[in-house]
DNA sequence: CAGGACATGTAACAGGTTACATGATTAT
DNA sequence: ATAATCATGTAACCTGTTACATGTCCTG
């Protein structure tokens, strides 16, 4: 009930092709909701067939057709309608955790690389979240409210991988005591 | 492909009920992979099916019957091989940040309450989350390997849970500014 | 007597993933 | 040649949510 209104929010901004609109989720949106480009053709026709969006064709020069998406005055009523609901938290689910659930039965030094991996995931990630924070949002009291609440998505972000790497460096240090002095 | 194995998990520990389990979730294990009592008693179908684990109706007296589960050897295998994977993350999903995103068609007024009761129920769950540290892991140092990783997801959900807290300051910040000084 | 704990399920549906499928153009 | 980018989809499947269903015992 939501990749639906992502894609509204996307497309209330500016008009897309399903094929632009997935390289805006892995982007910008799709940090916090992700999508195949799949789901987003899939979902486009369904918000098509209820009249929140509307498609135009386009032919163009040595390129495919397109359909060119723009969000109507019923599908703005819509995510409006969305908007003013409370958002429903997403269950957390972590596979990792639930792992760690059953040390006992796990490899020590497999279980380090594979957290040295996440850890170098997240590091990259971070990274990347910081360029953006200085290049886009370098000064964040200029900015007018809707740039300052997309700044804060950013800032989720960034908060998110600096306890996840904190963590990771706790994990790490407990595994690697528990390798060099097995009970 | 993953509440199956986190029921491994708790199975491997000691034998239980789908009724008994579901509670586990509720409260451990769910933390970061909670379960619905529907999907938990499918899944024990389908591990039963699978050879997984082994159920055994007992009956009670003053009680309905209950159908006690046990991993079996078959179950414990599958349980390793799906720990020596790497866990593969889960997409993060967050509504609110995509409310975010357009802010614009937002009501800042009600916004502003929706975060403060994200941010009391975060802080109810950061209180509990501590009570916890302090009771069952009061020291760390004394604990064995196994324990040890348990403390570690517990930390993950307190180090999660003062950086959500944090942001939904900086979040409140931000908008109740906005709502004095309209642009 | 009402409500909660104990105990187990079915059925319909929603949402998303993975695999498969196609085909032109452009850059290395 | 090979891969990447542009561009759009179908079909099978998996996982999980929501609604509905049933019945006993114990506690306040």
């Amino acid at each position: 009930m939501s990749l639906r209104h992502a894609i509204l929010v996307t497309l209330d901004e500016r008009p897309g092709t399903g094929y632009e609109i997935s390289q805006r989720f892995d982007a910008g949106l799709g940090h916090f909701w992700q999508a195949s480009h799949q789901q987003v053709y899939l979902e486009l026709k369904r918000l098509s067939a209820a009249g929140h969006i509307h498609g135009r064709t386009v032919a163009q020069d040595n390129r495919p057709d397109k359909r060119v998406y723009r969000i109507s005055a019923e599908g703005r009523r819509e995510l409006r309608a969305w908007l003013a609901q409370p958002a429903r938290r997403q269950p957390t689910r972590n596979g990792l955790l639930v792992k760690l659930f059953a040390a006992h039965l796990l490899d020590v030094d497999e279980l380090i690389d594979e957290c040295r991996e996440h850890e170098a995931h997240h590091t990259r990630l971070l990274a990347h979240y910081r360029d953006i924070e200085h290049s886009v949002f370098a000064y964040p009291e200029t900015l007018n409210f809707r740039d300052r609440c997309r700044y804060l998505t950013l800032r989720r972000g960034i908060g998110n991988e600096e306890s996840t790497l904190a963590w990771y460096k706790e994990v790490l240090a407990t595994l690697l005591a528990a390798q060099t002095e097995p009970a």
